[in-house]
DNA sequence: GATGAATGAGGCTTCATTCAT
DNA sequence: AATGAATGAAGCCTCATTCAT
């Protein structure tokens, strides 16, 4: 299952690639690696400021490049907006690859495992769950398609599935997809609403959380 | 519970209003005038265009006053998001208040009487749900406090206090403030996923999320 | 006749208006009065410079005003040179309107008197004649189209109907139109080759032309 | 005649080779054969964008070289401009050298082939014409002053001594000068002036053109 | 009080040319 | 000798805010 899904992220990729036409630079080895060496500096002024306040004068900087050279890696400030939601997509799936749930048997452990893997994720990745979730709508037009075609062909589409093993034929479609996108967004309340949320231990938010879920698709987790 | 409510919403309307410094005018009634027509007027630009996009002249103009003038309504651009916020955060008390629940005497019935009037709430004002969240980090540090402030004070604790009668003393306090923010958070998930979602019956949704949220909190609707 | 044609242009003009949408400036004298200014200032730096390599920041100084100011009373660097293009199509038209000839009741006697007014008017701007026909490549499309209909219809027009009245019904239509556009061509000749042609009395460079012309139309000029 | 007109051209070449100064390769032959296909690609580009909005990298690729080999063969980007222009001179000179008309005897027959051979160049190469024309002002100063001494050292020159043949001694120095410039002038008239003139068979259009040079010339064609 | 013209810093992006590899 | 990545100045344009009228 989660092999499936890591191949449908290096498919994206490859579409992606066409997405982001680098107007001079022909090495797509070097390609690569710059693109992350800018993920990397422009997230550290990104978060701070916020995409529109952000010049690409001082993302430039911060990645330790000319804006020349910033400039044939990307073709536009978009492209850089782009390039860090693809990079949370890519450490998302690695994370859940990585820490792996598919070979649990029991379809609820499986679940439970995904969504603890998941909310740890989040957490860890809080920076960068906020500004995905607050910017997005910055996306241009065609990139903005594309990570949501990300999103629900690949993290919405893994909660359909761990769903259809939990509830069995339970669901209409449209209670599964809907469920999923519940979960799913559930999963990110912890980084978007921290400020909010009382001090507290975080395994217990993790546990009062996952049993929410589990109560209100009402599985039993015994 | 509710009037409680409003009470403390004009409490923060005062406050506010020290934060919000009109160069010149000094007529109360006017002044909150024109901060409604000047909502009213941005809400037109910056639903479509985005905060950054959206520029005063253009603002001013679909306003129908002169850039002079409305300045002596605001003293900076970010008043106007700040603006915007206070109108969603007094809409959406305003709609809980004039339909009103605290009539009903059964808990569980209440609270499921608030989730359906802040899902319609929600749907029916989708644009503007979308525009404060995807905007709110634009708010200048004060403003943002004081959003977070109503946020917290007026609609996390109507949950808070809905929760208490309907769940009694079964949770911590901390549970309590977990599961208020959880139910807030929910409610505004239909207009913030909306493309993500498989189209249907909107009646459908309300009842799924709902019976998702009792259920999650093990609440017997019957 | 000419009466006709100053109509014409400022039917132009109207039409031209709509085209040249400054962003934000409403009064219309002082509209005009800027876009003068403008046109003097650019003058002075793009008959030195050309379009391309004159910055925006350079004309601005040049005409006294902040950039901002500058582009409060146009919407980008095109409209600068289309602002050129109107203002060589005006004094031009202005000049022959002003001299005038249309009070010549001999045809011959009408046309010579249009073509020395002409010849003189291009010697006297031969910098503006020289700018405009080198540089009307770079009009935006839509400024393109205004330029070449004003050309067309207000000066090659000219050229047309004192051919009529000179040759009768001598030339087929084509004829006409081909005649009006060689001589409306020759006009410029003198500014256009002035390094060519060799230094001598400017009188007789303007006889031989109007001779020339006068005889390739098979005009007896008596 | 024309043969001399092919050596002064050579004589050119060489002047003209020590204002292009290859940064690196010496090998004459080689140079001229890589220019040559600078030339080829560059016009690709150049016709379809003009001189400023081509880029050297984009030159650089339709040329299929690298832009560290392109610069190897000029020295600026200003230089291919100038081999345009000479590419230009070349062709214009090797089409009336090749198709020859110092066989015939008769002065005005002669000069009547010189006129068509060049019409028929001018509109068979209407792109380069136009862009040679719109874009001259982009030349450097010394560029400038070969490009006009070969206007006038050839083609020019070839006017006045066909005119010289034809008028015999009926006209002064400066009236053969005048009046070759007039033709060299009118020459590209067809490609300058493509979109005023009426759509209409070609042929009528270049005997128009030479019948009214004639006839202002004095000539008798028969 | 009301208007809207003016400011000018700062936004994103391009590209001729060089030079390390 | 050949490559093409890197430089960085300069390009055009926008707009929140002020202040003379």
């Amino acid at each position: 299952m989660v092999k499936l899904r890591r191949i449908k992220f290096e498919e994206f990729q490859r579409r992606i690639s066409k997405n982001l036409v680098p107007a001079t630079v022909k090495d797509k080895k070097l390609l690569e690696k710059k693109q992350d060496q800018i993920v990397e500096g422009a997230c550290k002024i990104l978060f701070k400021k916020g995409f529109n306040r952000s010049s690409i004068r001082e993302i430039a900087k911060e990645c330790g490049m000319s804006m020349g050279q910033l400039y044939s890696y990307i073709s536009s400030k978009d492209d850089i907006l782009f390039l860090v939601h693809k990079h949370m997509h890519k450490t998302w799936c690695d994370n859940l690859a990585e820490a792996g749930f598919s070979h649990i048997h029991d379809p609820v452990q499986r679940l439970i495992q995904a969504i603890e893997l998941t909310l740890k994720y989040i957490v860890e990745n809080k920076k960068l769950i906020q500004f995905i979730y607050s910017e997005s709508k910055h996306l241009g037009k065609e990139h903005l398609r594309l990570v949501l075609e990300m999103d629900d062909k690949n993290i919405v589409e893994l909660w359909r599935e761990l769903l259809r093993d939990v509830k069995k034929d339970a669901y209409t479609d449209n209670e599964y997809d809907l469920a999923a996108n519940i979960i799913s967004y559930l999963m990110v309340f912890l980084s978007l609403r921290e400020w909010n949320v009382r001090e507290q231990n975080l395994g217990n938010k993790f546990d009062f959380i996952t049993s929410f879920i589990l109560k209100g698709l009402e599985v039993n987790s015994q």
